[in-house]
DNA sequence: TGGGCAAATTAACTTTTATCAACACGAATA
DNA sequence: TATTCGTGTTGATAAAAGTTAATTTGCCCA
């Protein structure tokens, strides 16, 4: 099932099965897209939107050196510009990191749901509002850590996202991201990033190689990036 | 109108005045709260929203040092914790800066409001996704921009948003933050922050003194700060 | 009018991170 | 097997911002 992921394992909001079945139904379209591809560019106006349902995408902000930074990430299951629909127009960027499946939702079927079902309309909200409140934990991250702790709470948001729809045993995900991805997510140069991988690995934490996210000790990467999942909304 | 602001100037979303009243009749009280007061702390459950009327808002989140990153601040118009209606508790705390007038709105009148004028109930889900908006601008100010670039975005934000409900001319606007208040917005040393102020204050691009916050370059402001107001979805 | 106090300001010094420049490695390919 | 290219790694140096500690300013109030 293509939605099967969707808000799954999220706090105060299980999908019935009916509404589970009405959420595929509105998915028109099923498109595989390459890895680094920009599928959106800002201000353009979209008339659907897109259910992540394999591989990683982003959202970002140019500057004005041609640099960028991530705003956002997606894991499957997420709906990656659901909040296109009231806003009619984007403020940024939204590109595929690997290959990525995706599920097109015309923005039509949306209203439909909207009236017909609104019980559902209203976990549509949610799922947007999940979106800011992981914006919110990525400003902690920017304004008050250090490039270690950085780096340390990408990781550990990231296995919790991903061990919330099945893709991480809570130890060991794979991660198909460079290290330059790693810079542009936490506002670093690619060079200190890797020397923090270094740290990161030699302090025994956490060990990033050939596109598998290993953690060794997540307590102490927690520790070191002031991770608390709370602000996920993941059950239990 | 204790509701005139909200939304007010917002691209694709005025308000009809049947709306506004609905909203108007949703305040089921209006308090005055004095500055520094932290309203709601993280994991609080909330059966109320609040919309400010007069003053400025807060959200944050603490770090282990005691220290606060701002994820947001709230001008007159916005609902300060709108997103804690479908989240039902929030991951960060909310406070007011200045004195503060809020018209608290209980959650179970939202919900008379979804139903019976679900076009109204869009708006309100709009105006969580520009609050999500901003934070991404901010991310892109934290990640991207150093320290002059961050203080010079954040004031030709604040100047957009109090443009927008009035509340500047556009090049000058009372602003009753300290040194410390923006240091906690944009990720820096008060110190730091002090620095700066006074290098804006020499290039001659911006005074901020005894809480007024003056403009004098506000072209060569928003280039220092790469500040491109479409995010705010401000209409014209 | 003189304390008291929060906020602003400044200086000296340290730490962190960026910048610049090589070089190494490994997978894909000719 | 040699080549190429993206990615990762490392070192030297510079720039930005943090830290610490005074000092000043402006304002409220006894």
């Amino acid at each position: 099932m293509l939605t099967e992921r969707f808000l799954r394992n999220k706090r105060n909001v299980s999908l019935s099965l009916g509404e589970r079945e009405c959420l595929e139904a509105a998915i028109s379209e099923v498109q595989t897209i390459e890895p680094r591809r920009v599928l959106v560019k800002a201000g353009d106006k979209l008339d659907h939107s897109t259910l992540l349902i394999d591989g990683i995408m982003s959202r970002h902000i140019d500057d004005h050196n041609g640099l960028r930074q991530l705003v956002a990430i997606h894991v499957p299951g997420d709906f990656v510009d659901l909040h296109a629909y009231p806003l009619k127009t984007l403020d940024h960027d939204v590109a595929s990191m690997t290959t990525a499946v995706v599920g097109m939702v015309p923005h039509g079927k949306l209203d439909d749901i909207i009236s017909e079902r609104p019980q559902l309309g209203r976990k549509l909200w949610y799922a947007t509002l999940l979106d800011a409140a992981i914006h919110r934990a990525w400003l902690f991250r920017l304004g008050r850590l250090a490039a270690v702790g950085r780096i340390a709470h990408f990781l550990c948001e990231t296995n919790a996202r991903l061990a919330a729809v099945g893709l991480s045993d809570g130890r060991q995900f794979p991660l198909a991201l460079t290290q330059t991805d790693i810079s542009e997510i936490c506002g670093l140069t690619h060079v200190h990033v890797n020397r923090v991988m270094r740290q990161l690995r030699e302090e025994r934490l956490c060990i990033f190689r050939s596109s598998v996210v290993e953690i060794l000790d997540p307590v102490g990467l927690a520790a070191r990036g002031q991770f608390d999942p709370t602000y996920l909304y993941i059950d239990q």
